[in-house]
DNA sequence: AATCTCCGATACTGATCGGTAAATGTAGAA
DNA sequence: TTCTACATTTACCGATCAGTATCGGAGATT
């Protein structure tokens, strides 16, 4: 299998657990859906678990660079970015396949923090908060490491909530609290 | 099976499934861990889901119940017990077996907003929502929906990245976040 | 005491789980 | 053409999945 045909795999595969779950997609399923046979599949991944974290460190870059992207096209300013995240959450909650965040399912599937794939998600939430860090530094904020803490707990609230109401009202209610706690911090 | 053995039944299988997860736990394994036969579960649960639907069912009520009783005991005011709900949390947050939200975990299992799985998880987010307004109302908020709105975006950011990262400066980023947005709401 | 009734434990169903051994196909080199 | 080497498919492994048929044994009825 060449490379190329290696990351489809890892694609394929990433739409299909954040569809289906971890442990509900099995693996035969999974060959009969990328087209590519079990075999070939161990060929790359050892076990379900590697592949799995292929899927989520694909995902992670993915995302992350998805929304920084959208979050600097929409705005110029760092206070301006900070709020336009949640214009990104909202363009992303409206997609007919929105399914939640795959990393806070994994999360759930896979419980243990000593788990890899536990690690995997945590560190995705990281990432995101430094860069929240850096915008919220950027806007002057007074407090920027707890500033950026609080967007992260809206942007996660809002990423469940999203899943099991209503998108907009919930991404509204978000946006609103963002402005507060921006106007709080000084910003 | 008497009434009391059902009921002791739903509770392991709650501690059980909230431990494993939904996919994860096996009828055997779950049949083996609580004592009783298969064929005595299906006596009284025609499926799996069935079965956890009961234990859902009986989780919204304890954690509402228990989460209502302790913001009741720890704050006399409606603005004081907005925010003891992040001291409940915290108190939830500390428990070595804290594993998230039993409701993020189900819907995230269970993705299909159709499922009856679904619509549990999300009921009992109403209801807590509910719960907020009233509180959010007596304390005379401007907009007390939009403030319910927000504490509970913040509660369940915050189950979520306690899960994740360290429970003590996420619990303590969300109460200040709290006091910001009471603020902002006039309360 | 003998019989009846019904609950639950044992043991099983076919399907599917994650993972692999063996067989087949296919390409290039000699 | 024939051999080699590798990639892929098919068929399989024991274990476990959700769910059930069977049968023994305890309690109630006569």
């Amino acid at each position: 299998m060449s490379a190329s045909k290696r990351d489809e795999l890892v694609q394929k595969a990433l739409k299909a657990f954040y569809r289906d779950g971890f442990h509900a997609l099995g693996m035969d399923a999974l060959a009969k859906e990328t087209g590519v046979s079990k075999t070939a599949i161990y060929k790359h991944f050892r076990t379900k678990e590697e592949l799995i974290l292929a899927t989520l460190r694909l995902r992670d870059e993915q995302f992350r660079n998805w929304m920084i992207r959208r979050v600097e096209a929409l705005a110029d300013s760092p206070r301006g970015r900070l709020l336009a995240v949640f214009d990104v959450l909202a363009e992303w909650f409206a997609e007919p396949e929105y399914r939640s965040c795959m990393f806070i399912k994994a999360s759930s599937e896979y419980q243990d923090r000593t788990h890899p794939i536990h690690g995997v998600a945590a560190e995705h939430k990281k990432l995101l908060l430094a860069y929240f860090e850096k915008l919220a530094g950027e806007a002057g904020a007074k407090a920027p490491k707890r500033l950026a803490g609080q967007i992260l707990l809206l942007k996660e609230g809002a990423i469940v909530l999203a899943h099991l109401h209503d998108p907009d009202a919930i991404v509204a209610d978000a946006r609103a609290a963002a402005e507060d706690l921006l106007k709080a911090a000084g910003v």
